[in-house]
Order: C-alpha cells, then sequence, then structure tokens
DNA sequence: TAGGAAAATGTAACCGGTTACATTTGTCAA
DNA sequence: TTGACAAATGTAACCGGTTACATTTTCCTA
C-alpha cells in the first residue's frame, strides 16, 4: 500500500525549487526538461541530478497554460457497453495516441441532455475538438463549440447538411443493401428488428432505408432493446405471428445473436427456415453458427479517419472533410432463399 | 460546416476583456462566473451580458493551475475491444462523472512497455489518479507515481501483497469454483481453453487455480487467442484428441461462444455431448443456446468501486483499501454430467 | 446627518511553467 | 593579450485565471 502522503514536510517541488538547488536559473532547467540544445553536458547532468534528487515532475498543466495546448480530444458516445462503440473508440485511441493526442470519453446511455452536459464539462476540462455520434443534437452544442472555437466531428453517419463535418455510414443506402440481399434471394416477408428510434437518427435512417426499399415486400418492424436479449424477444414474438416472415433483418448483430440463439431454440432451421441478417459485422459473427451474413461496418477505419482528421486540423488548420466509411454486405451462411 | 477559424481579428476573448467591457474589475467577473454570493444582482446581470456578447469561456486549464486540481483520472487498459473491459471503463466513467471526475482512457495491447508510456503521458497530462489492470507491472510505474503522488489502483484482481491496492476479483479462486462445478457433476478429464498467459497475470491466477485443484482430474489446457476465433479454433483441435475431454472449461466468454458454434458446427450437443462453461458471464451468456454456465465477475461494480475509492482519495484523503470483488458461479444449461 | 458595520468591489500577488531578450562566459584569431 | 563572436546562462514578463486583503459603497441606527 503505498498510499500515505508524505503530507506537510514535502511539497511537491517545482522548477524554482530545482533551480536554487542546482544553482541554475529556471530558464535551463525549463531548457533541460525540454531537451532543448544550447546546454552544456555538464549542467545538463548536474542538473538532471537535482531533478532525480528531488523527484521533480514538471507540472502538466502550467506548461498546458504557456503553450496553449492540451492535446486532448473528447468522444461523447451513448454508452461503452456495446462493442461497435467500444470499437470505434479504440481506434480513436490508438490513431490520437500515434500523435501524442490523449481522448477523454463520456457517455450518455443516448440522452441528448446528458449529452449536452457531458460536452459541456469537456470544453470545461479543455479539449480541444470533440467527436459525437449522429447528426441530432442539442443546439447549446453549437454555441459550445464555436464559444471555445474547437472543431467537431459527427460520426456513425454521413450527411452532407449537417451541421459539421460528418465521418460515418450511409445508413440508409447500406439498410438498402441489405435489403436487396434479402429481396434477390427471394424474400417477401421481411421482419426488421432494430433497436430504439429514439435520439438515435442512425437507426432510423437504417429503417427509413429497409422501409423505403420496396413496395413488392411486406415489410414488418419490431422495435426492441438493443441487446441479445432484444433480438431473442422479438424473435419469441415474431414465431407466434400468422404469416411468419420469411427473413429477419437486425439492425445490430447483438440483435441477430439473440435472434440466432432463440431460433436455436425454437429448433428453427437458419437459414432452412428461416434467414437471419445482421448489421454491424462484429468480431464473431464470422464464427457463428451459421456464420452470420451482416453489413459490415469498418469501425475502425472510421475512428482512425476521425482521429486524424482532428489532428490534422489542430496541427495544421487543415479542415474537416465529410467522409464516406463504405460499409459492404458480407454474404455468409445464415441468410438463403426462402423455404418452398 | 463550421471550421472556419474566426483566425486574426478575433482571439478568443478573455476574463480582463469582460472586466474591462464591463467596467468591473476581474476579481467581480471572476465571482459572477463563479458565482460566489456577494455579487449585487445588477452587476452579475451586466458582467453575464457582456460575456454571452463576448462570447466569451473561461480557459479551464488557467483555472486548474489556480485551484491546483484538474479533477482527472486516467484508466491505462489492454484494449477497449473486449466487453470486459468496456464494461469496466462504462461504469467507471460513469461512477467519476457523478463526481465530477473525467476518464482518460489508454490502451495497450497489453505491452507492459506501453502501458509504462501511456501511464506516463497521462500523467504528463495532469491526471490525479490511475487505474490499472492487473498485478504486475514495470517497475518505473512506482517512480512515477509517487512522483506525482497520484494513487494508483490495480483491478481485475485481488491480492493484498501487491504494491498497490487492488480491487478485483480472486481469479485463482474463481478457476477452483468453476473446476468444483465441473468436478460436481462427474467430469473427470476437463480442457481448459485460455487466452495468452503472456503479461496477463489474470489469466495465469485463473489457470493455476484450474491446474491446482485436484490431481483426480485429468487436465489438460490449450492456449489460444483471446476472441470467439480462439474458441473456436481450439474446438476444432480439441475435437481430433484421442480421449476427448468431457468438459470445456473456457476462461472467457468469448472463447466459449466460439467454442459453442464450433461444437454445433460438429453436431455435437451441449451438454449432452460435451459440457462447456464460461467465465465472465458477460451480457449475452443468458441468452445462448444453451445458455451459458459461467463465472460471473460483476465488472461493473468493480468500476464503481474503483472510481469511488479514488474519489475520495482525492477528495477526503481516505486511504484507499483492497476491496475483493465477489465473482460466483452461475449455473444454466452448458453444463451437465457427463455422456455415459 | 454622522458614524460604523456589512456588503460590494478593486488591487495585486500568485499558481508553475515558457521564452524573448539581456547578459555572461568561452573560444579562437590576430 | 585583446577583440569579436558564438555559446551558455540569466532575468523577467507572460499565460489566464483565483483569491487574500484593501478599499469603497451602501444602508441602517442613533
Amino acid at each position: 500500500m503505498k498510499n500515505a502522503s508524505t503530507d506537510i514536510e514535502s511539497k511537491r517541488s517545482k522548477l524554482r525549487d530545482v533551480a536554487r538547488e542546482a544553482g541554475v536559473s529556471v530558464a535551463t532547467v525549463s531548457r533541460v526538461i525540454n531537451n532543448s540544445p544550447r546546454v552544456t553536458e555538464k549542467t545538463k547532468l548536474k542538473i538532471n541530478e537535482v531533478i532525480s534528487r528531488l523527484g521533480y515532475a514538471p507540472n502538466p498543466v502550467a506548461r498546458a497554460l504557456t503553450v496553449g495546448r492540451t492535446k486532448t480530444i473528447g468522444a461523447v458516445i451513448p454508452t461503452l457497453d456495446h462493442a461497435i462503440f467500444a470499437n470505434f473508440l479504440s481506434a480513436v485511441e490508438e490513431a490520437l495516441a500515434a500523435s501524442k493526442y490523449r481522448l477523454v470519453v463520456a457517455t450518455t446511455g443516448g440522452d441528448p441532455d446528458v449529452e449536452l452536459e457531458r460536452t459541456q464539462a469537456l470544453f470545461d476540462m479543455g479539449v480541444e475538438g470533440i467527436v459525437l455520434s449522429g447528426t441530432v443534437h442539442r443546439a447549446e452544442i453549437d454555441q459550445l463549440s464555436s464559444r471555445y472555437e474547437a472543431p467537431v466531428v459527427l460520426t456513425s453517419c454521413y450527411d452532407e447538411r449537417a451541421s459539421y463535418p460528418t465521418i460515418g455510414y450511409d445508413n440508409f443506402h447500406l439498410a438498402q443493401l441489405a435489403m436487396k440481399h434479402l429481396f434477390d434471394l427471394g424474400h417477401r416477408g421481411i421482419c426488421v428488428i432494430h433497436g430504439p428510434l429514439k435520439n438515435n437518427d442512425r437507426t432510423r435512417a437504417r429503417l427509413a432505408g429497409a422501409r423505403e426499399f420496396s413496395s413488392e415486400v411486406e415489410l414488418t418492424a419490431i422495435e426492441t432493446e438493443l441487446s441479445e436479449a432484444g433480438g431473442s424477444e422479438a424473435v419469441g414474438k415474431i414465431l407466434k405471428e400468422k404469416p411468419r416472415p420469411t427473413a429477419l433483418l437486425c439492425l445490430s448483430d447483438v440483435i441477430a445473436l439473440g435472434a440466432l440463439f432463440e431460433l436455436q431454440r425454437a429448433s428453427l432451421k437458419v437459414p432452412d427456415d428461416i434467414s437471419v441478417m445482421g448489421f454491424d459485422n462484429l468480431n464473431w459473427s464470422v464464427h457463428a453458427e451459421p456464420a452470420l451474413t451482416s453489413i459490415s461496418l469498418p469501425v475502425r477505419r472510421m475512428g482512425k479517419k476521425t482521429a486524424e482528421a482532428l489532428v490534422r486540423k489542430l496541427e495544421d488548420d487543415v479542415d474537416i472533410e465529410s467522409v464516406l466509411i463504405g460499409g459492404s454486405l458480407v454474404e455468409r451462411a445464415s441468410t438463403a432463399r426462402p423455404p418452398h
């Protein structure tokens, strides 16, 4: 246990202390710390000795104040509990770290008010840029970002008309891509299982894409919790329906996983009895039984692009352009022609 | 696109500007900002008007410098790509947010050198406390934490002898709990499938627990990637073995998921032909088919406790105590008596 | 209406670094 | 030995807030 603070007698030593102790000026010590060249090897040695003797560490906040940079980016996301966000953040963090930037995360649970509050808090702590999810946000966010003159990137979606650059997918189109796959296989009775629509423009866009695909399709939609439990539950309901759909389009892989398990439980064969399709292409989907047909969302690429765009803006003032992250259909074993 | 910086003409206005513009002193403005009581309603109004007219926002770094607090905690974890860590961080973040603290994350990919470097970077940016995973770390971490006088908490493990307080599970014991369950069901040929042991004391502890359970058990172990792919692959190998184990103890649920799928693919019935057990009790395990017997790790509780301990230390200087987060066996449908 | 306490506001030092510019020291050629 | 110039080091202002303490105003009482 090393938690007893050394209290009273030793307060953390500062640059001045080191300078005094080493018998040099603060400027020289500062130079050594930032290893600028114009210092004699001898004094450098002496100062370093004093530094380690005193256990001196520069105060990062003071430094940040003078140089005027915090090198910190804030990400405000709905949750870390879903792989898709966690993977995204993971990529953002890695790319930022490569440029010596840091990532502060804040989760909102999908509540726009919380989002605003957390964004405010991030600015309060000095982030130089912000990453948000989706296009719809409280109007006050605009004031914050312009007040702090900080760049904002909207992710997980692509929308030229948004008030900030967007780096993400065309959810509408990708849902249509999914529908087309099922349609081409011959499915005409399709049930879309999706997570909550409230405060989620991405899910909305996907659902709209599915809905507007073709009038030849008998399309039903069922909203459920965004989880395996939700998928499982939804399938439970669907199996009681009279004209049972021949295909399930799950707008998230986690929902598809729950669906898969529930169908197996009901002794229905996928894809022989019913086709199941996911959305996200999470890591496990290829290993599922049957391997899950899904829409691949290159979430790590999205994270990388997002981080890089922000860093370029901050370092070289390169304006951030919206980037369409192209998803793609990954056809695997869980979809096939409908029975009969 | 709101990315054109207003450049040259308008540099961000500061406290002094507001004071001048409002015809008051900086102290008064500062008081208004921090809504301390001793200010007339009238001047408060006037100042607030100027503030919003000038679009003034206080510089958080300057503030942090004077008050000497950043209210920021750093978490250094192997990866965000696994639910278990993401869920943990999620809980940490939420608990910190409740106390107005912020969370900076850094991932290491499990490399202790990267861990050291990232920890250094976090201290450089001014975190007041650090969360690490596991007990084994580069020795230099000690110097860092004492130099910055910052509390450190080790998580995902419980070990009184560790050099910092630990908040986590007794991995050794929990593995034995899992073994006991299988043993009591009658299993004597058990294969442990686990992720990489390198730089991972938690997995090591679990494996040791399993190994030292009983000499009556014919125990084999197979190391694989920590993923569904790894579980799938491992099962592929196991199925070729001569005396096939009657139970698989997967030291992570993700591995168990891969195993489950692979067994299904091989048309083996779980648990009739072979029992499968997981470790972590991730959200989906209850919905799996068959529902997965697993060791429940209350990862969110661990996150909450960790955050709270750090905040208490920082706010009230309450020493951080190690906390044993008790896991438990969750018996579900994937384990049963061995065949015959 | 003077006197005095309380409330409001102002002044200036300080937080802990960085850095422009000034000064000192060192080196080498004449 | 001296002068000139480069290298090393020092001085002090500054970053943008907070806050102890000083000063001014306000308001009430006698």
